[in-house]
DNA sequence: GTCATGGTTCGAATTTAGTTGAACCATGAC
DNA sequence: GTCATGGTTCAACTAAATTCGAACCATGAC
């Protein structure tokens, strides 16, 4: 009788809001992370920040912001974790944002 | 180029950065300004912002914010300010970024 | 010139966000 | 079971953004 590992808690997709995805994206560290994974999910221990000093409790933090943003999701696998772009849903709720992010120089 | 008459500083369109763009639309009341000028150039006099309690010099950082990220023109005209996107250059820098702003419910 | 209007700037207080080590938790390997 | 790996959470701290009154500045009306 296996207990259900109690993931960390995403927004709703009717629940995100631009202001909020727009500041998760204004932090360079961050839209680094969003660039990152644009290409595809990507395990946590293997996405790496601009400053490789940071601290894991600190880089925890930064995709805490994404995902409690509703950028990111956060998925348990194995002994990590993996991360991902809720893309489909940011294109429903606000189409076009996240290419022109990706795609601004 | 056209050089911007103005006694306020405003970056060069080359200088603006996407960061500070995004930061500068992730507050609800400089968004609603930016949505409010999304029609046309506005004095600033008649901008009026959410909260109508708003101290003027609340009011005049909340502009100098978008300002300085290139988000908005402040002119100085009569004994007022006309304010106005600055949609050409960042449509030129950040294409479908602005629309996508504006566009999202 | 004076006056009122509209707006900027300064400085200090408040609020919010970011950083970090330590403690803790879950999983896979053994 | 134990251990190492990978990551979250907590609490305390530092840094940055916001707020707002007061002082100041420029213009148009007179």
């Amino acid at each position: 009788m296996t207990e259900i590992h109690s993931d960390l808690p995403h927004p709703a997709k009717d629940d995100l809001r631009l202001e909020t995805v727009l500041f998760a994206l204004s932090d360079p560290a961050r839209l680094d992370v969003v660039r990152q994974l644009a290409s595809g999910p990507l395990e946590m221990a293997r996405c790496h920040l601009v400053d490789p000093d940071i601290p894991k409790s600190t880089k925890s933090h930064l995709m805490k912001v994404l995902r409690e943003a509703g950028v990111i999701r956060n998925l348990p696998q194995g002994r990590g974790r993996v991360l991902s772009i809720r893309r489909e849903e940011l294109d429903e709720r606000f189409p076009g944002l996240l290419d022109a992010v990706l795609n601004a120089s």
